[in-house]
DNA sequence: GTTCTAACA
DNA sequence: TGTTAGTA
């Protein structure tokens, strides 16, 4: 498949389409989640897989999922842009792992619902 | 004017 | 992550 080229655009544009900011865009890249390109001037451009790609991270971030992680299963083979793409076995065990102490936080949480709602009914 | 890197009242 | 500084 060829890349666009009119899909290329520089930081601002990528952060406008993507609701990051440009900042956090120079960020994921220096963790390794993204890979954007370079035009002669230095500047970064954005194509269109790699705004795809930010779009992906930042879903990933929402759920919680540590940037380190997030950048082992992305770099993975099979997983590049797609969501649905499979994750190795030795990465899906961490996240996984992770979603458990996401469960554990949603009891405590829920726990504290519930004190909040006898406080409330007492 | 926009982006870049580096760094922090 | 924000923000500012000094550039290219």
């Amino acid at each position: 498949m060829t890349q666009l080229v009119v899909g290329r655009v520089q930081i601002s544009e990528a952060a406008r389409v993507t609701g990051a900011t440009a900042r956090s865009l120079r960020f994921y890249e220096q963790e390794g989640l993204i890979q954007p390109g370079r035009c002669a001037n230095g500047y970064r451009d954005y194509c269109a897989a790699t705004v795809d790609r930010v779009l992906l991270v930042r879903s990933l971030l929402d759920s919680g999922l540590p940037t380190a992680l997030i950048q082992r299963v992305l770099s993975a083979p099979a997983a590049s842009t797609e969501p649905a793409a499979p994750v190795p076995d030795a990465l899906r065990a961490e996240v996984e792992l992770y979603r458990q102490r996401v469960a554990v936080q949603v009891e405590r949480l829920t726990a504290r619902l519930s004190a909040l709602d006898d406080l409330l009914a007492g």
